[in-house]
DNA sequence: TCAGGTCAGCGAAGCGCTTTGCTGGAAACG
DNA sequence: CGTTTCCAGCAAAGCGCTTCGCTGACCTGA
């Protein structure tokens, strides 16, 4: 049955209204059956007349798909994420899905929640990003007997064969630490992420190796470990100074905010006392001071790829887990100190 | 009919091995109706037995209730809105509803096929933030004949009775301006937002006014509008310089970004040359200079306020329309020059 | 003991779509 | 002209819930 003007109208409405039946507007209206020229324009007709809306909840309970993807994050509001989140959203509406996106904060428990949730929404799909790195057996099996493929974003989960997206870790902290030696520092520290995160224990290596190749002694009173948020790089950087670094990689860039923070009390400038690369690249780096020196990882590639890999995936089911990696680009300011050191460093 | 292991449990599987019905297994989850507690236990293990997730679709299906509620921003790559995202999204989940977030590009266009979807989703409700102001009236009368509700967040729509939170546009330029003239500036510039946008033409108003209050002349060669992107921060500063301004507000931070560009072109520094006051705060000013006088508008506070009057008025759907409007705070650092000028201030 | 009342639990309808046969009229063919 | 073929269009089932109204077991009171 159907109409009452207060509520939307239904396929019914529209098919009393262009004098066929509900299927053969269904029909028209998704092209999945020949419908003769002359009903589709009359379907076409009333539809407009009425502002008929399909309703998505019931087409996608009779295909059982929700054209929608589930994305979660640790922090929306952490910058880094709403670039990844845009690059993803782009991408999914372009492949006519919808994203639905929750913040974690990195509590295994919160993140569970939102799993939950979008196992009961039926989502299509999933994007895990970064840490947590762990999720409980029991919602992995249940993603899986539901048959919905998950892609892992700049992160791992033990034990889940996934497509994934990467980013080169190592050889970002490995190119930032080598730039920083090779313009003759000595000292060079590091502040990385979450150590139960395997993109900070790659960046970890790729400090180690730098080091290693430039044959200088690693000095763990250098290394100190944050959470990527800006009081953690505050506080690591409170510690790391006292062992007299006259440079530092730091992982991310709320974590250099907090450490400029450190330097602040400590009355040290930088470059000149202590000289910076990071992570991140952001527009507005290029009007302050210093004018960080950065690995830019490519925020919105990243979400974009993801999606793209997800919404292929599902697609067609069958397949090999593909893995993505996306190339940094150092973007090179001062807080590097080049202005100051070329010189003695091209003498050496 | 049900049992397939390939396939999510459904509450006739629960129901079955229960040994109850489903419409039991259905109060017994909702509390709809009284169940013995013995009953209540037997479905309880079943449902954890079988690791059901009720499915939210045929629910709403069911309800006529998504709990769900979308939300557009212009940009969520804008480093305003991941915050009040934020903001909304846990009082939104706090208060059992979902959020659908979608980012249109300030283009009236690309908000259309937005708010489209959300009808065909069936949101429960909808807030609206920034420009543009428009919006097709079919479509505010397809929201409002759906019955769902919108909140618009700093932005109003011509004809739409609906609930507001607002900032105090007017005030923070007045602030702004003021305190650049207490300062001693005599040639005070101003870069506003988009002049469709309410927010736009109420803190100009507000620059007008400060302007007034000290008795000074408004030079049209000192006003620009741009976009609140990067881009047009630079266009304007280009262009506003050549009236030689000594100070500027602006209206927002991604603009500032730009005239920072501008003023670089120009070789002239900041505060020293030009001083700024300029919208929003973010945790990282304070660590790079010229570290900026803000006008700090409660970002997370905004996305929850509009949350909340949301989830309100899904509730009782009577009542008059509510307008809540937020304080903002000044962060008074270097950018306005007062380490230069207070001394010359406090003289006058 | 039995009529009447109470209420735990259930059957079935319905939310608005899609999709699988089926139907019946027109076209094609002998 | 009768029979077969074809296919545009339709009726009805089903997706997984909630909820209305009913049933029948048990309790109460005369």
């Amino acid at each position: 049955m159907a109409t009452s003007n207060l509520a939307m109208p239904n396929i019914y409405d529209v098919a009393k209204r262009a004098r066929v039946s509900a299927a053969t507007v269904s029909a028209a209206l998704n092209d999945s059956a020949f419908v003769s020229p002359d009903l589709k324009t009359r379907v076409q007709a009333a539809v407009a007349a009425l502002g008929y809306q399909p309703n998505l909840l019931a087409r996608s309970m009779a295909t059982q798909r929700t054209q929608t993807l589930g994305m979660i994050v640790p922090d929306i509001a952490n910058p880094f994420f709403p670039e990844v989140v845009r690059g993803a959203e782009d991408t999914a509406h372009a492949g006519g899905y919808t994203l639905l996106i929750a913040s974690s904060d990195n509590d295994v428990k919160k993140e569970e929640v939102y799993l939950r949730l979008f196992l009961a929404k039926r989502v299509d799909g999933l994007i895990l990003t970064k840490a947590p790195g762990r999720m409980p057996p029991e919602l992995q099996a249940a993603f899986a007997k539901a048959g919905v493929p998950i892609v892992l974003l700049a992160r791992t989960v033990p034990g889940l064969a996934a497509d994934v997206v990467e980013l080169d870790d190592k050889g970002a902290a490995y190119e930032g630490v080598t730039h920083l030696l090779r313009l003759g520092y000595q000292r060079v520290g590091f502040i990385g992420g979450l150590r139960g995160a395997s993109t900070s224990r790659r960046r970890l290596d790729g400090y180690k190796t730098a080091l290693r190749d430039s044959r200088i002694r690693l000095d763990p009173a250098l290394v100190a470990e944050g959470d990527f948020r800006v009081e953690s790089g505050y506080r690591a950087g409170i510690d790391l100074l006292k062992g007299r670094p006259d440079a530092v990689f730091i992982a991310n860039y709320l974590m250099t905010v907090g450490f400029m923070g450190a330097l602040r009390q400590y009355r040290l400038r930088c470059p000149e006392d202590v000289a910076l690369v990071t992570c991140d690249d952001y527009p507005w780096m290029d009007s302050f001071s210093p004018r960080l020196t950065t690995i830019d990882l490519p925020k919105r590639e990243l979400g974009a790829a993801a999606a793209q890999l997800l919404v292929e995936r599902i697609a067609r089911k069958r397949g090999r887990p593909r893995t993505i990696k996306l190339k940094n680009a150092m973007r090179v300011r001062e807080s590097c100190g080049c202005a100051l050191r070329s010189s003695t460093a091209l003498a050496r």
